[in-house]
DNA sequence: CGGTGTGAAGCCTTTCACAGCA
DNA sequence: TGCTGTGAAAGGCTTCACACCG
């Protein structure tokens, strides 16, 4: 369910002020959804809640970590180290929750060896191996259009589970790979759209 | 409808390759969904295809364009100039399509005045003449989660009509202004949900 | 009382299937 | 004959409303 990082992160937020229950209409307001929409989701984990009270805070956060999984360690490879693999690769919230950036690839032989933060850019000839070796779980795709349905390929092919798709192109990956696309030409459009077709205010 | 971008860019590769007409089915190839999907959505914008034949790939484009806006010109101002800015400031697939990034806003008076390409960074506080004099549209925040919701409030105080969210926080703005939000912590978590949940392969 | 858990209704999106036109 | 346009069916998600429990 798409909404538990909402949760997730509500939560961590009610965690630090010390508070130890929460309502489900409390927690819709962080999170921004309504409250049926809440205990709906919430019913699913278990029961978790209890009536007349609300949900114990330190619990959801523990049931909510399991089910998406932020106990595991998740390594990641960032393919592509342009503009936006560079800003990628520096950016903090990455380590956060498991989420441990293991290698920088770039096809690029000029850029093979240079450094960004902790880590040498390495060759996308040696996908194969990083994978294996350090339990790649998720590829990032920051490189051009053209390139990144080869690039996902490569990353399937490595054994790879799950694909982070920044290019601006449709990719297709088989059934058994999860894979989510961040597009920021589609967001842009989709403001653009919606800008366009905006009701003009009533004069009253 | 949040898949015409989709079948734009598809369209814009045929054009590329001087094909003048598409069928249903292609498009939906290149742009990965099913044929019946598209049909319905391009129904919508009035009949634009012939039975028998397909498509015609330019009058499509155009008639796509119109409805998404892109005829128009959208001034777009980024706030935050931290990695994840400066990536954006510097992104190419900005200016494409009337996308034209005109301000870089940050709070921080030690960055103000510092340039970023042909754009000097300037201060928070002027967001209100820089929005008005030049038209702005669109605002993307690129600031930390705990100053998304002012930024986004002193967008919408300044008149920006539509927001792009970068910031790992929920936001809040009047029904009148669009907002659409990129958060990759979120990403990786679904991500990571899925791969928790992965059906194992069955031992045949 | 207050607030969860949940059937049932409502709404929106997707898919099917085929009539009808070039 | 081929492919669009579109009712109608199917499916999924959201919201409502309230029984029930602490």
């Amino acid at each position: 369910m798409a909404r538990l990082p909402l949760y997730y992160r509500a939560l961590l937020e009610i965690a630090d002020q010390d508070i130890s229950t929460v309502s489900s209409e409390q927690l819709a307001e962080l999170a921004g959804v309504n409250a049926a929409k809440v205990r709906k989701d919430l019913s699913y984990l278990g029961t978790y809640g209890t009536r007349g009270v609300g949900y114990v805070v330190g619990e959801l956060v523990d049931e909510i970590a399991g089910e998406l999984g932020l106990t595991h360690d998740w390594p990641v490879a960032i393919v592509g180290l342009g503009n936006l693999g560079h800003a990628l690769a520096n950016y903090r919230g990455f380590g956060a929750r498991g989420f441990r950036v293991v290698a920088l690839v770039d096809i690029d032989a000029t850029k093979v060896g240079s450094r960004v933060g902790d880590l040498a850019i390495e060759s996308l000839d040696n996908l194969d191996t990083i994978v294996a070796e350090r339990g790649v779980a998720i590829g990032v795709i920051a490189v051009p259009a053209l390139a990144a349905q080869e690039v996902a390929d490569q990353l399937v092919a490595a054994g790879v589970g799950s694909i982070l798709n920044f290019a601006p192109a449709v990719v297709a990956v088989p059934e058994s790979v999860s894979l989510r696309k961040v597009d920021l030409a589609t967001e842009l459009q989709i403001l653009s759209f919606y800008q366009q077709h905006r009701v003009q205010p009533s004069r009253v």
